[in-house]
RNA sequence: CGGGCUGUGGCGCAGCUUGGCAGCGCGCCUGCUUUGGGAGCAGGAGGUCGUCGGUUCAAAUCCGACCAGCCCGACCA
């Protein structure tokens, strides 16, 4: 394509309020333009990138048996409602009614529209089967943010797997392990599997895909020792053992006036309340019931670990009215000895310790001499508190980082959960009637788009892989006016585009520090400058981004050497 | 939803304190010159100053409400 007849609406600014790398690069190179907060239209260029993208995802799908499907955005909430996800879903998903009153969605994720389709499979011998779409989802994000790293509109491979049993579901989880890898690898990105939650999603197993990134909302926890990696909503350590002491007999009481924080108690009487050393109550409202959580003093609760936990929803922290009729003191004085009537989940920390220090439940005073199993009674025990840099990893000792990623895909188990819901059943080799057991799997594809930005850019813009650019090599040509010239770009572009080399010639009447500027900002991996000076010596310039290494080459050798570079590129996926 | 900030030609900003002709740079259009790192000169086009209401002889400017956007947090398959 000539520049000069293409829509590549560059700035020569930085945008205002775009803080992301890849948003303000992106928004810059004339790849994106925002039309509200979350909703992003694609221009020419960044259209050709996401297609990119798609084709790379089709091949991979494609190359484990997927089936490309394409189903409806908008669902009747009917089928929402058949598994209970239409109320469980709450304010993220969009609803609208049509003229005669019937309530609708826009489509967050197909579960329930496969497992419908799933239903007109009938045998075991129709299995396995992996159908696949690339379509808009829609979800009512309370903060978009970073660009289309966090949208509410967006694009999303999805794809769903159907299996007769267990054993056939993790094959086709480890298929789709196996084409994310190289999905995201092709893409130029070092994407990490991690082991994460489920969420709302339910099922047995989850892995995410995460980019490491500052801009990342999610965080990994990697160790230095072994591959342990997981998201942070599902890492575990090593918590080191605590001296307690023989036990004290009883509980005393201990006057605590004005003391409202864990820190300030400790301050107070660091001999005995040090924070690993104090019981922390937390107090939640699970599916509408008043719950205790217990942790360590020194440890903070992970609300997904506790959601995971309790299998449920609808949990929220409880607010102050609520809290002090049921135990009669306010937050800061809160403990769990003696309360019979609410339920009490602890994390392990606290197994087995004596010795502690918790609230009284009785304002400005707390207990000492606390043994967690003689006092209190918990209910349930669990893996609650979040991990923090530096402690020890629980299969090899070796220690623990935390950092930022962003998920650009996630694979899960989903088992009979949807299948049952919607009545997908098949007849299994016994002649029984039998759930279709699901997988489901997700990529976004702009957010892969952001996170190769995020990866691969510098202080003169974006440095494209070329297996995602949206043109392989530039033809910059310095004297557009000068027909000799152009007649030589024009050339070039011609014995390019007949190898299969996507080039673009920039065929505009600007000055040179334009076309380099422009050529860089947008990323594409190669370039040839081609000018009336060198062109009398037979010779052009090959630039590569990356580097931005510059060497001469014969004109009659570049497309040779443009070809053999490009397709080295493409083949060393 | 809580906290902070911002809305003025396509982009980046000034003007607001102290009310009085709506400005600057870039970009855009025309012409000439220029052409290896975001050119120069000359002449132009383009703005309901986020919206609504109030105060006033007079509002971009003061007051109120609302809307939108950005950042942090909460939230988030």
């Amino acid at each position: 394509m000539r520049w000069s007849e293409l829509f590549i609406p560059t700035l020569r600014d930085d945008p205002a309020h775009a803080e992301a790398a890849s948003h303000r690069l992106l928004l810059r190179g004339g790849f994106i333009r925002q039309l509200a907060a979350g909703h992003y239209s694609m221009l020419p260029i960044g259209q050709r990138v996401r297609a990119k993208v798609d084709g790379i995802i089709r091949e991979e799908m494609d190359a484990i048996g997927g089936q490309q499907v394409h189903l409806p955005a908008l669902h009747p909430a009917e089928v929402w409602r058949q598994s209970g996800r239409w109320e469980a879903m709450g304010e993220e998903m969009f609803r609208l009614e049509d003229r005669k009153g019937v309530d609708h969605c826009l489509g967050m994720t197909h579960e329930e529209v496969i497992a419908l389709l799933a239903g007109e499979v009938f045998s075991y011998r129709d299995l396995p089967q992996i159908w696949y779409q690339i379509q808009t989802k829609f979800r009512d994000e309370p903060r978009p943010k970073a660009g289309v790293l966090r949208v509410r509109e967006f694009t999303m491979k999805d794809s769903y797997s159907l299996d007769v049993d267990q054993a056939g579901l993790d094959v086709a989880f480890d298929l789709h392990h196996q084409a994310y890898t190289a999905i995201f690898r092709r893409c130029g990105l070092e994407a990490m599997d991690v082991v994460a939650s489920s969420g709302a999603m339910g099922g047995s197993e989850s892995v995410e895909f995460m980019v490491p990134s500052p801009a990342g909302e999610d965080w990994i926890v990697t160790c230095d020792g072994c591959d342990y990696r997981a998201n942070l909503e599902r890492a575990v350590s090593v918590t080191p053992e605590i001296e307690d002491g023989p036990s004290q007999g009883r509980t005393e009481p201990l006057a605590t006036p004005g003391i409202r924080t864990i820190r300030a108690l400790a301050d107070a009487h660091p001999d005995r309340a040090a924070p690993e050393r104090q019981i922390k109550t937390l107090v939640y409202v699970v599916d509408g019931k008043l719950t205790l959580v217990l942790l360590r003093g020194d440890h903070e609760l992970l609300e997904q670990k506790l959601v995971d936990t309790l299998g449920v929803a609808n949990l929220r922290p409880a607010h102050p009215d609520e809290i002090r009729p049921a135990l009669g003191a306010d937050p800061g004085s809160l403990g769990a000895v003696g309360v019979q009537h609410l339920p009490i989940i602890a994390d392990h920390g606290l197994a087995g310790r004596r010795n502690l220090v918790t609230g009284a439940n009785r304002d400005d005073w707390h207990l000492t001499s606390v043994d967690v199993g003689r006092d209190i009674e918990v209910e349930r025990w669990a893996d609650l508190r979040g991990v923090s840099l530096g402690e020890q990893c629980t299969r090899c000792c070796g220690t623990l980082d935390v950092w930022r990623g962003i998920e650009v895909g996630h694979i899960f188990k989903l088992g009979d959960r949807y299948s049952r819901a919607m009545g997908a059943m098949v007849q299994n080799a016994q002649g029984d009637s039998t759930p279709i057991v699901m997988g489901s799997y997700g990529i976004g594809v702009e957010r892969t788009m952001a996170a190769v930005v995020e990866h691969s850019h510098d202080r003169r813009g974006i440095v494209w892989p070329v297996s995602v650019s949206p043109y392989h090599v530039v033809i910059t040509v310095l004297r557009a006016d000068d027909p000799q010239t152009l007649a030589v770009g024009e050339r070039l572009y011609n014995e390019l585009t007949a190898a299969g080399v996507e080039a673009l010639l920039d065929d505009r009447p600007e000055r040179p520090g334009v076309k380099f500027a422009d050529a860089e900002l947008i990323g594409v991996p190669y370039r040839i400058t081609v000018g009336p000076r060198k062109l009398a010596e037979g010779l052009v310039e090959l630039t590569t981004r990356a580097d931005m290494g510059t060497v001469e080459v014969a004109t009659v050798e570049v497309t040779e050497r443009v070809v053999r570079l490009v397709n080295a590129a493409l083949s060393a996926d």
